[in-house]
Formats: structure tokens, C-alpha cells, sequence
DNA sequence: AAAATGGGTGTTATCGCTAACATCCGAAGT
DNA sequence: ACTTCGGATGTTAGCGATAACACCCATTTT
């Protein structure tokens, strides 16, 4: 690649215009240059309109690389994430680089193929690497939530779905209060107790749902069934709908995610007993197809986009604060949708 | 942010370590640290290792900024996509972000939420400000396509799911065959016909799909029905599966993804008519739920990660080769998967 | 009228790295 | 023994931006 200096007249490999490119069209310094990029108020007006003149003729676009060195910090956002396209991680993650998009930040984003220690910490590290201005890390388990003890103060970090009970930023949806609202109202329409088929038990969604589905049965003196653990697949709904389907006494059951209900209505239909007249069912996430299952699904919804928008708010006030931050930990409401599968018992 | 020069005795606020500070400790040149961490080949064996033993003791990690200026590249791959939770997108996503990872990539996303000739470019210029070694754009859509030219030569760019009739570096799942197979296996168990609800009609997954459908049925001299067009959502398919439900000529049904199945499903059994005794139903995609419909969905297997593993090659080949690359098309076959949505007509 | 202010601008140094060239040295060729 | 060569290393010069400071020159202030 050659580069030609001083009077080039044929330069056909030419490189991008530089910052000197466009001051020497304007007839200016490249500091000034730099002054208008950032908006300094120190620029006369006419100067400014010249420079943005010149930028516009030659096409000119700031070289981040540079900038990114000079200053220490690069416009982007390293988001730690697992690697799957289960719903609610994966609207999360779109949410997140959609908010940071509209406050002129990029995402890199780090798949983890395990939530480990290790795998984040090398995830995190990458992102590091990059001089990223904060992270935000997606731990929703609590291996996950041990790795974040290893970054280093300084660095602004948003957890997004970690340890409720760890004090670092935080955004999570009040799972708790979806499992109680669910629950309670299955019994409100008459159930005298609710079975429930939960997540993964190293997940905080999981077990917060767990316990608000306990909570609103103590809370109404209802009898607490025996709890039937899952995992987040249709498969594993399939699996537990296929036991309850065989007991008389289940009338209303509570799944951790759409899913899971999916599977359940599955097996609730092949052993014939009909829902929601015989049993039923209330899922959790609002899928977007939930509306369309046989029958359609009442649910819990989860706010995701407000969640990425109070991630990102966290974080650039970390990046703002320099380090120290103020209120660090947000909590989102999620809401009952409700539909056709859920019915008093017969 | 105070930084002693010199015999710093007390440096508190000590910044990360830098390249000649590995230099010093190894009692080398910063030039020779660069050597042994690019993997030249003119450092002796001992050097190597008292200059690696030096970047262990200092958790020494080099600044990608810095080395992104110098060589106008960074090891970030740039990847625009529509904002979308749709699992055809969203799985592609996750499969080429764990691909690029394998390679030493990191993967910057820029989501847009229209996929309008405006927007991309939008996009595309911010990756190319970040020095992106290349590109990749999952352009399902002819609007998406057109953007496409506006890119300038010289960026290693790779379309996922574009035109097939545009002569750039492509990788495509073949649409027609998957199609073709779809709506084959329905004519072979005996139906007459086989009825169509298709996506949107701007996607060339649709495009597709519909050719391949038609495809089978001119060649197996069967009545090509009229097309019932719809989008991609479950809800799409429940307005279509209500018309198709009245029609008793309806025997079989090839929705253009899982979705619009289930949506077709749930109206069918609206309308008392039994999958698979009175209609079948084949879908696309085989989203991992599909197995739990009801019934279980006979449809047609996407590789996402063969396509991200294809297209990160065709990418990394044009980085290689600094523009011109060899053959530049990949094409992924489908398959099919046989369930219990399908039944010979009654 | 001289001094102090401060807005507008240019100059220089620097961030941490790689490229290109310069240098040193011992082994090989004549 | 005297080039010649090439492996191992050091030196210097950027990459393209921002930061810090210096410097004008019109206004105010005293």
C-alpha cells in the first residue's frame, strides 16, 4: 500500500481523510477540527461552520481507534451474555443494544457457552481488552454471579438478572411478584391449591418464582404442593404434564416460563383432560406466540426493554461517576396477561 | 489522573502496564515484546520465554486500541441485523457471535430496526469507523439487498440470507429445497394438493419457499392452490388456519414457518378439524418447541450454525486475501422432520 | 491609559502499538 | 582472513486523535 507524501497529484490508493485533511480545507488547525467534533464551546460560529463544511466535502469520519487511545475508553458496551436463544435472554440482549444504540454506544457482545467463573472472566477480559467504557453481564445463575467478584473496582459494571441479595448495580424484574400474582390468581378464581413446575434451581428467576408461588400460597393457607422441577425446555413441561396429568387433584398448575406450559398443555391433552375446564395453566415470559396456544396462554409478562433502558442508565452514570454511583439497583414490575387457560375448578 | 515520569517510587494510581513496561522488566526492547506477541519468527527461544515471563508477572494485556490505529484493522467483526426476536434471526445471530469467538473475533452488532437502505447504511458506517475487519449482513429482504451497494469495495463484506441472484460473497439455507421437500412429503402420503401460507412477501425466505412449494406440485402435476400470504406470526397463521379451516377441500398445509403453524394449528382445532386425521401440516424452521405442539410438527430444519460457520470463512477468506476472494457462495441444505402433524388424507 | 480578563486559535506532547530501517553478530563462502 | 549473509535485536517514525499549554487580540476593569 504505498502513501505518497507532500504533493501528491495522483494518489489513487488514497487513505481516509484525517482530521489534519479537513483542517488544512478549512484552514484551520486540527484541533479546532477536534474542538467541533466534541463540541467545545469555544469555537466561533463561522470557524464552526467551515469545519463542518470541510468534514461534509471530504467525507470525513472520526477514527475511533484513535480516539479510543488517546482518551483510554472506546464508545462501546461489552454485554456478557450466555450463548442461547432462549426468549428471555435473547430479547434482553436486543433490548439492551437497542437502548444503547439510541445513547450513541455500540455493543460487543461476549458469548459465554457455560456460565462459569472462568468463561466470564475471560469474557470480561476480552471486553477489557477493548477499553470498553462499562460491561454489563446477563447472570442469571449464581455461578455466574461469583465471576463478577473477580473485576476489578473502577470498571463500570451493570448486572442484569444476577443476586437479588448482592450489593453491586443491578436491574432485575421482580420475579417474586409475577410467581405471587400468577398464583394468586389461580386460587382467586377458586383453585384450592397451585402445583408449579419450575426452572432450573441454580437460576434466580427460578427460584424467585418459587418463591412467590410459596409466598402467596402460605399467604392464603393454602396447602403447598410438592414443588416439580424442570428445566426451561417444552420438553421437560412435557415430561412433569405428563405426571400431573395422571392426578385427579391437580386442578391448577403455575409453569416458570411459556414453555414449560407448552409442554404441559401438551400432555394435559393427550391424557384428555381438557384445559381450562379440567386444569389450569399459567405460563411466565408472554412468548409471543402464547396468544395461540391450545388454549391461549394467561402469563406473566416481563418488561424486557425497560430493563435494558435502567441497564444502560446504570451504567453510564457509573461512567459518568467515575466509579462511585448512587442508587445502584432497579426493579422492574412484571404483569399478568391474562387469557383462555385459566378457568375456576369444576 | 497524576502519572509520575521516571523513578516513580509511589504510584499510587498506577496505569495498566504498558508494552515498553514488559520491555524494561525483560531487559529487552518494546519492538521485541511486539515480535513475541505476533508470533514472528526471529526471536531466539530464550527471549520468548523471559519476555512471556515478564507479561505474566505484570498481567500484561496489550491496548487493542493502539494496535487498531497502527494497523487500521481491529479483531472486530461487525455484524448488522434487524432488531428481531424472530428465531430465525436471533439463532443466526448467536450461532455466528460463538463462531467468530472460536476464531479470535469479537462481534460488534449494530441492530436496526427497519431493514431500510437508510438505516443499514447507518449501520454499515459505524462499523467501518470502528475499523471492523469485516462485515456481515443478514439481509433477508430486497430492500435490505439494495443497501448493499452502496458499501465501498475494499470492506470484506458477507450476506447472510440476501438475494441469490446478487454476485457477492453469500450464504444461504436453499429455501426451494427445504420447500420442496416440505411440500414432496406431503404429496407422497397421498394428498391431492398441498396449500400454502407464506411470509412476507418482501423476504426472500418467502420468495423462496413459495417457488419450492410451487415447484413440487408443477412437477408432480397437482393443482397449485391460490397462495394465502401472510407475515411470520403466529397470529398470521391463525387468520390464515380460520379461512383454510372452512374450506373441506383443505387436506394439507405447508406454513412458511413454525409459527404460523402453530397459529394454523390452534384454528383447526377451533374449528374441530383434527391434525393430522383430517388436515396435515408441515412448517419451517423446527424451533425448538415444535416437537411439543399439538400435535408434534413435521417441518424443516434450518443449520444456523453451518450458515454463521460459512459465512465467518467467505469473511475471514476476503480479509485474507485483502479484497478478492475465490468462490464466494455457500448454500446450506435443509432437512425435514418428520412428526405426527402429517397423515395420509381420510 | 495600563492591566487584567477571557474567547478563539495554534503548537506541542502523548497515548501504545507496529512498520521500516539500522545495527550487531556469528556462521558460511571464497 | 575478508567479505557476505541472515538471524536477532534495537532505533526511529509514524498511526490519528485529545490534552495541556501558549498565544494572540479585543474587551473590560481599575
Amino acid at each position: 500500500m504505498s502513501r505518497d507524501e507532500g504533493a501528491a497529484v495522483e494518489n489513487k490508493t488514497s487513505r481516509d481523510p484525517a482530521m489534519t485533511d479537513v483542517a488544512r480545507l478549512a484552514g484551520v488547525s486540527h484541533q479546532t477540527v477536534s474542538r467541533v467534533l466534541n463540541d467545545h464551546p469555544n469555537v466561533r460560529e463561522q470557524t464552526r461552520l467551515r469545519v463542518r463544511a470541510a468534514i461534509a466535502e471530504l467525507g470525513y469520519r472520526p477514527n475511533k481507534a484513535a480516539r479510543a487511545l488517546v482518551t483510554g475508553r472506546s464508545q462501546l458496551i461489552g454485554v456478557v451474555a450466555q450463548n442461547s436463544t432462549l426468549y428471555g435472554p435473547a430479547s434482553l440482549l436486543a433490548a439492551f443494544e437497542e437502548a444503547a444504540a439510541g445513547a450513541g454506544f455500540a455493543v460487543s457482545v461476549g458469548r459465554v457457552k457455560e456460565l462459569d467463573h472462568a468463561s466470564i472472566n475471560r469474557a470480561v477480559e476480552r471486553h477489557r481488552d477493548e477499553r470498553v467504557a462499562g460491561i454489563v453481564v446477563i447472570a442469571p445463575t449464581a455461578s455466574a454471579n461469583d465471576a463478577l467478584a473477580d473485576i476489578p473496582a473502577g470498571v463500570p459494571v451493570v448486572t442484569i438478572d444476577g443476586d437479588p441479595a448482592r450489593p453491586t448495580p443491578l436491574v432485575t424484574v421482580d420475579q417474586q411478584a409475577g410467581a405471587y400474582a400468577a398464583t394468586k390468581h389461580l386460587l382467586d378464581v377458586g383453585h384450592r391449591t397451585v402445583w408449579h413446575v419450575s426452572g432450573p434451581p441454580n437460576w434466580f428467576d427460578s427460584s424467585g418464582r418459587v418463591e412467590g408461588w410459596r409466598k402467596a400460597l402460605e399467604d392464603a393457607g393454602a396447602e403447598v404442593p410438592p414443588l416439580v422441577p424442570a428445566d426451561w425446555s417444552a420438553r421437560a413441561g412435557y415430561q412433569a404434564g405428563q405426571m400431573l396429568a395422571r392426578m385427579p387433584e391437580v386442578t391448577a398448575v403455575f409453569a416458570a416460563n411459556d414453555h414449560l406450559a407448552l409442554g404441559i398443555l401438551r400432555a394435559m391433552h393427550e391424557r384428555g383432560r381438557r384445559v381450562p375446564e379440567d386444569v389450569s395453566v399459567v405460563g411466565f415470559d408472554d412468548v409471543p406466540e402464547a396468544e395461540f396456544f391450545i388454549p391461549p396462554l394467561t402469563t406473566v409478562r416481563q418488561d424486557f426493554a425497560a430493563v435494558a433502558r435502567e441497564a444502560l442508565d446504570l451504567l453510564l452514570a457509573q461512567v459518568a461517576a467515575d466509579g462511585g454511583a448512587g442508587d445502584t439497583r432497579r426493579t422492574i414490575a412484571p404483569a399478568l396477561i391474562s387469557r383462555g387457560s385459566v378457568a375456576p375448578p369444576s
